[in-house]
DNA sequence: TATCCATTAACG
DNA sequence: TATGCGTTAATGGATA
């Protein structure tokens, strides 16, 4: 990359300078500057780049030290000017660039007004997650990659000045606005430099492909307006009951600590008399043994009777009673496996003992002297996750009693959406329903939620290609009832639900049983697990996959066709051509003619670094991944392609009515919905979910049914 | 003191 | 010798 001109634009002359250079640019690369990444956050300036060499930032407002505020440089004529100059670029047609176009469209609208996103043709974060699924896909990080190897150079300027500015520059608070103008637009003006430098490069790579330049237009690009609204929707939340929440959460999280204190006081006591006696000298000379021997005891003989003094001795000298951190999990192995002496359940891969709920559950079960306690452990994590993670969270994150939270395009590797920020909606408690019921449609309008019926299994079925897993949905079977009968030609129970001999009615722990296997080990999961999974012999769980195995051999024979495409071409496609990557699977099979993970045969044969890694076992590890993921990715990407599908449609059909998309939850989709909207709207998003040009592309029939509410737990 | 890593837990 | 897939967030503890 040759050294782009940047300019930082001071006067209106020379804006007006560029203004036919900028004006005839065929595509034009857009980024803002803002003053944080809030919902009300406003621009503090734009940049635009009409080619890879050239950036210029023009500011709009800059940072007063003295008074600590935001002020304009310009006079209020010229302010007008440049707005308008701006606002007449940013419109002239569809030929904007950005690097996450959703974020930069909002403020534009914000701060100009200008209903920016439809001015936007490209952008060059999703182009590359198109061609590239594996992150970072940030602009700096992309830019390293790609085009110079100097790309953190102007941030890191610019960092210099913020800091000297007295402003914050943390991971989780960077106060770019508070920068020195010049540093600030050489900043910005790079970035759209590198948003056009990174188009030139990457944009024909989907052109050269039919198939990713349908993916392009059909999916990628359309549900870019869908990012859009999720992201500017935002949900009322009811404050008051929040806060409500905290405080009696907070309470019940003391009030068990004070019971779970109590009841092991006597144990940790002891716990520390043992832990001080084993760790202090007891001798004529030491401190212990000079303050024991004024109360009779003498060197030699036995602390049998002097353990209470022992202990008031240590506490005196230390001041404290010991206090356990309940979220400490060092703590926690503590009080489970030393004080109470329970027995230790496996190690995490640090080799500390492992103190999972899963662990706690299982003692709870084999210990019933010791369960009280360890209910209110369970009890007291429960209530502190939910404290922590959502109602604090949401009392801390709220825009006058609106959350917005931020759904990335680009934040998976299969075309889901990812929420985060300031929480993700993607992973709120589904059974305990306090969090829900504080997520509320606006007075007049209503929730409605459709998510598909058992997408992952149908997709599954679809994609797998045996026709005895996809006659599962035609036919009205239990689709885990109906691997159970195949896989042991079981005459005794049916599939059928409305079958007096329904397998989920006689024995519904069969069923219940197929549940890992069904769709675990189409995805890699070895007998050892299932076995542990299942808490049966590793024996047995192989005779489970085998059969399994056995009586679907499309499965079997669809699993194996994975594997050869994948070494053979270096990724796996969708059905609607979205790529995952297995570069390890290719470089085994090219460069030694492996042609499967398998970690004896890469250390006979691997001396050498593959893809930057040394290790035999690492390489195994990462191509028996690759493989795992290959398989995973064409169904959960499918699925995920089918709710994308829904939604775009969903928005192009609505017309009139009042009714937005306000989250996604992998095969759900979430709208707001005025009250007299609200049966067209569900009819129309059922629609659009199980009629569409992907549902058409399937066998498998796909069910989706409304339900609406007033909040999120009703809507459910 | 900020940042990174490991662990844990919430969801599909 | 590691052990179905895709995520985000909070916390403690070690490190720089």
């Amino acid at each position: 990359m040759t050294k782009p001109i940047v300019e930082v634009i001071t006067s209106t002359a020379r804006l007006l300078e560029y203004s036919d250079l900028i004006s005839n640019a065929k595509l034009l690369a857009v980024d803002t500057e803002t003053n944080g990444l809030r919902q009300d956050s406003i621009a503090i300036g734009v940049s635009f780049s009409p080619s890879s060499d050239l950036g210029i930032y023009i500011p709009l407002l800059v940072y007063n030290k003295e008074i600590d505020s935001l002020v304009s440089p310009w006079s209020l004529e010229a302010d007008e000017l440049v707005r308008s100059w701006i606002t007449e670029q940013v419109t002239k047609s569809q030929r904007l660039i950005g690097h996450n176009v959703p974020f930069d469209a909002r403020i534009l609208k914000t701060s100009l007004g200008i209903e920016a996103l439809q001015y936007f043709k490209y952008d060059t974060q999703l182009i590359h997650h198109t061609v590239d699924e594996n992150p970072p896909h940030g602009l700096k990080d992309l830019a390293t990659k790609y085009l110079t190897e100097e790309a953190s150079a102007p941030q890191d300027d610019l960092k210099a000045s913020v800091i000297a500015n007295g402003g914050e520059w943390k991971a989780t608070n960077k106060e770019f606005y508070k920068g020195d103008v010049l540093l600030l637009g050489t900043y910005g003006a790079y970035d759209t430099i590198y948003t056009y430098g990174l188009w030139e490069k990457l944009w024909p790579q989907i052109e050269a492909s039919v198939k990713l330049l349908k993916l392009w237009n059909e999916e990628v690009w359309p549900l870019n307006a869908v990012t859009y609204e999720l992201n500017t929707t935002g949900f009322d939340v009811d404050i008051p009951y929040f806060e409500g929440l905290k405080k009696d959460i907070t309470g019940t999280v003391e009030s068990i600590e004070d019971e779970m204190y109590a009841m092991i006081a006597d144990k940790v006591n002891e716990y520390e008399i043992d832990s001080v006696i084993a760790k202090t000298k007891f001798t004529k000379r030491s401190v212990m043994g000079k303050a024991l021997m004024q109360h009779g005891w003498e060197e030699g003989q036995p602390l049998d009777d002097y353990r209470d003094l022992i202990l008031k001795l240590f506490l005196d000298s230390k001041g404290l009673k010991r206090k356990f951190n309940f979220d400490s999990n060092d703590d926690k192995a503590v009080l489970l496996f030393d004080v109470l002496e329970l027995p230790e359940q496996g190690t995490t891969a640090k080799g500390k003992r492992q103190v999972t709920a899963a662990v706690i559950d299982k003692l709870v079960n084999e210990y019933s002297e010791s369960s009280e306690i360890l209910k209110l452990m369970l009890y007291r994590s429960k209530e502190k996750k939910v404290l922590s993670t959502y109602v604090e969270a949401v009392l801390n994150g709220h825009e006058d009693g609106r959350i917005y939270t931020s759904f990335k395009q680009t934040g998976t590797t299969g075309g889901r959406f990812s929420s985060a920020q300031p929480i993700n909606f993607q992973n709120l408690p589904r059974d305990d329903i306090r969090i829900k019921l504080g997520f509320k449609a606006p007075i007049g309008y209503k929730l409605i939620s459709l998510d598909f019926s058992s997408l992952e299994p149908r997709i599954f079925s679809e994609v797998a290609g045996d026709p005895k897993l996809q006659a599962v949905y035609s036919e009205g079977l239990d689709f885990y009832s109906k691997i159970y009968v195949d896989m042991f030609n079981s005459t005794e129970y049916s599939a059928r639900p409305d079958a007096p001999n329904y397998l989920g009615k006689l024995a519904k722990d069969k069923r219940q049983q197929t549940k890992p296997i069904a769709l675990g080990i189409p995805y890699g999961m070895q007998e050892y697990k299932l076995a542990k999974t299942l808490n049966i012999e590793v024996e047995e769980a192989k005779a489970l996959i085998d059969a399994y195995l056995a009586a679907y051999p499309d499965l079997a024979k669809w699993m194996n066709t994975t594997l050869i495409l994948a070494r053979k071409q270096g990724y796996i496609e969708s059905k609607v051509g979205r790529r995952r990557r297995t570069p390890m699977l290719k470089e085994l099979h090219d460069k030694y003619g492996i042609k499967r993970p398998d970690k004896f045969e890469i250390k006979r044969k691997v001396r050498r670094p593959l893809l930057g890694v040394e290790d035999p076992l690492k390489i195994f590890i990462r191509a028996n991944g690759e493989l795992n993921n290959a398989r995973n990715f064409q169904i959960q990407s499918l699925a995920a392609s089918l709710v994308n599908k829904a939604m775009i449609d969903f928005v192009a059909r609505r017309g009139d009515l009042d009714a937005k998309i306000v989250s996604t939850v992998h095969d759900e989709v979430i709208l707001v919905v005025k009250d007299e909207h609200v049966d067209a709207a569900s009819k129309l998003l059922k629609d659009c979910m199980e009629n569409n040009e992907l549902t058409k592309l399937i066998t498998v029939p796909m069910e989706a049914d409304p339900v609406v509410g007033n909040n999120l737990a009703e809507a459910k």
